[in-house]
DNA sequence: TGCCAATAACTCAAATTTGAGTATAATGAC
DNA sequence: GTCATTATACTCAAATTTGAGTTATTGGCA
């Protein structure tokens, strides 16, 4: 859904064709955090305009060419309605911060540790590359856009030097080998451990966001 | 490809059937930032069977029942390969830490002030609660789970952290109206974006992971 | 002891995403 | 001046995810 509420985002300041969405889309880097196909958004176009949410305002044609036409989209009266709530829904999704590393932790040890360690250099550069490049965002247009929008990269810089710790502290463990270890636990821990579960679901439920 | 990479990953250790997948993955929290669905987990086995990594070991059928039958799979020599070349693979991926607030951030100025404030502040009970939950279980596995497994968890609660914070900022702003003020900009504003927009492009390039 | 909710173990159609392709125009490099 | 790349503006089949069922067993409890 956040596809259609970036669509009606957009459509809210003003007409746009599709492909100026996408343009849009890319200039204030909301890609960043999210994956821009050409597919979805084409998709996703088509499906707002059935459902009557954005209605075609103008077909421009370059006269003389067949370069396919844009058709440029207006949002409708529903579709102002639909932004709102679609706008509430983004709100009330909640989820643990993800991290593509986090699915791989369990598994590293079947790993070799060279490889290991420098895979974890590669992320540790690329996260470094990113949080320069989101402080240079941020020190080009903080001042001119928004501020929720200047709150959205702030929130990027803030979570890229939490990630830049955390891998830190991974590649330290990978170098020290500790990630590694065989890992033995005494009976009685097991046994802690299963009295400890029962209490502990009842006391930290899992998250209602958890589709199980 | 996350959801492979788990059944190979458990099927690593030993053979299972489809819905102890399943009961492992929630067991060991990897659902947590992982959407796990019952369509997906059979499609996924249903594909490694035929991509040959994954073989039935033995079909359990409880005598007299018409319980569906139980398979139970075990990872064959090519899946391990897999496994590995999939552990890398999820190494590989770099994208930036994500936040489903942060594609709403662009429009909370076309909310209504009562509302978005309401909602920010659910976003916070919800990630408190998160936090706890984390804690929880960090301090009831942490000592008998591999290591990699517990750095999985001090992520989330490392990522949880920062979450908040970054979650009462954006409250006090909610709270303080700042989140609505509508910006305008200077025409030299404007013209250093677009200036410094050209040499920003080179010295930072967009993250290679970025499908455009 | 009879009922209700939860657990076990899947299945399936419909919605959506993915990845790759098409075709032309403008731009820059040598 | 031409050759290769990049930008414009989409389309489409195939892969995957989603959401909602299905059927049977077990555990709790009034």
């Amino acid at each position: 859904m956040s596809m259609r509420l970036m669509i009606l985002g957009l459509l809210m300041e003003r007409e746009r064709h599709p492909y100026e969405i996408r343009q849009t889309i890319k200039l204030r880097n909301w890609n960043e955090s999210f994956k821009l196909r050409d597919g979805s958004l084409y998709y996703a176009v088509d499906q707002l305009r059935q459902d009557g949410l954005i209605e075609a305002a103008e077909v421009v044609s370059v006269p003389g060419e067949n370069r396919p036409d844009k058709t440029i989209y207006r949002i409708t009266e529903s579709g102002r309605e639909a932004f709102l709530s679609l706008l509430q829904e983004q709100f009330k999704l909640t989820s643990y911060p993800q991290h593509p590393l986090f699915l791989a932790m369990p598994f590293v040890r079947h790993g070799d540790q060279a490889m290991i360690e420098k895979l974890v250099l590669k992320q540790l550069e690329a996260c470094e590359a990113r949080l320069a490049r989101m402080e240079a965002i941020l020190e080009l247009k903080g001042a001119i856009i928004p501020r929720g929008s200047s709150l959205m990269i702030e929130g990027f810089i803030q979570f890229g030097r939490t990630e830049k710790e955390w891998l830190l502290r991974l590649l330290e463990e990978a170098r020290s080998g500790k990630l590694f270890e065989s890992h033995q636990m005494t009976e009685e821990q097991i046994q802690a451990y299963v009295t400890g579960l029962k209490e502990f679901e009842k006391k930290y439920p899992p998250s209602a966001a958890d589709p199980t």
